[in-house]
DNA sequence: CTTTGCGTTTGAGCGCGCTCTAAGGCGTAC
DNA sequence: GTACGCCTTAGAGCGCGCTCAAACGCAAAG
């Protein structure tokens, strides 16, 4: 896919678009899902706030509660790299799926401590998806009842 | 299920009545809500918090900010009926399914607006509905692209 | 040379959703 | 009587996840 002139919003709205469809977990979406492959080695904090549409602001916040690792420039300033990037974009999928970020801190922590935490890696994963298709469940019974309450009572009064 | 010949504008009267007579919610809702049905009409807040498994601080707190009315008896104790126990129950059913407060407030003030709100909370739970999968979308996502890495890449490094 | 503009840092502030404290009232048990 | 325990209130505090402010550095443009 050419993502030369891409934003981050746009691509966010394709990965929107995909999860209409019925979950192909394909070259496709993977790509789409990949950050650009041409963008600069290193980035100003600027720029990977535009890559990843989050703020300057919340970058330098990941970085302060060890998310991520930042090098700096010979002047002082922030440059990401494409792992940092990379990393990055990892953590707000993890963090849009509703992983709070000491999850994450953790998950990351079990990818620095080597291959072997794979099982740990994908037990943490399985355990919240779990807790969101619980979520999904816990919102499906108050569906029900409201639609009950909607069609027998017509909606009235209270729940 | 059929003693709901009790109308809407019955249900409403009996609720702007302040709490005049007797109304049954009845037993299938209360299957439906998890409650049992051998509730004593009347309990305390230390009653309401262990049925509802909510801290009486909680209950305090929903009904401080208006999700909830409870009456007090002659000493001043709040005095939760069925039908506040049921509102809260539902309550925490959106709570947990991820909704915020203030959405929740916003259809609890549909449903006292009338059954004529009827498809906006339809609308509204739709919305949400949507929302979780997304969240679980975003989820099976992540659990992808992590599987792909621990698979192909030996689960080595950055994500 | 000054302005502008983006970068840096530390640290404070905020909205949410509780959670708890303080200060006090009432009622039963010893 | 008084201790205990559950209730009341208003209001403060907390953890999370940002979000912003203050004060400053550096560097190219006018």
């Amino acid at each position: 896919m050419t993502t030369t002139e891409l934003t981050a919003q746009e691509r966010w709205q394709a990965i929107a678009a995909h999860h209409g469809g019925p979950e192909p977990i394909d070259a496709d979406l993977l790509c789409l899902l990949d950050l650009p492959d041409d963008l600069p080695e290193r980035m100003t904090i600027a720029e990977a706030a535009d890559v990843t549409g989050l703020t300057a602001h919340t970058l330098r916040y990941y970085e302060r509660i060890g998310l991520v690792r930042v090098e700096r420039d010979d002047t002082g300033y922030r440059s990401y790299d494409r792992r940092a990037l990379a990393r990055i974009v990892f953590v707000t999928r993890l963090r849009v799926s509703g992983m709070p970020i000491g999850t994450v801190s953790h998950y990351l922590d079990l990818v620095e401590e080597g291959e072997h935490t794979g099982p740990q890696r994908l037990a943490l994963m399985e355990e919240h998806r779990a807790r969101i298709k619980q979520q999904l469940h816990d919102l499906q019974l108050a569906l029900a009842v409201t639609d009950y309450k909607i069609t027998v009572y017509g909606g009235t009064a209270e729940p």
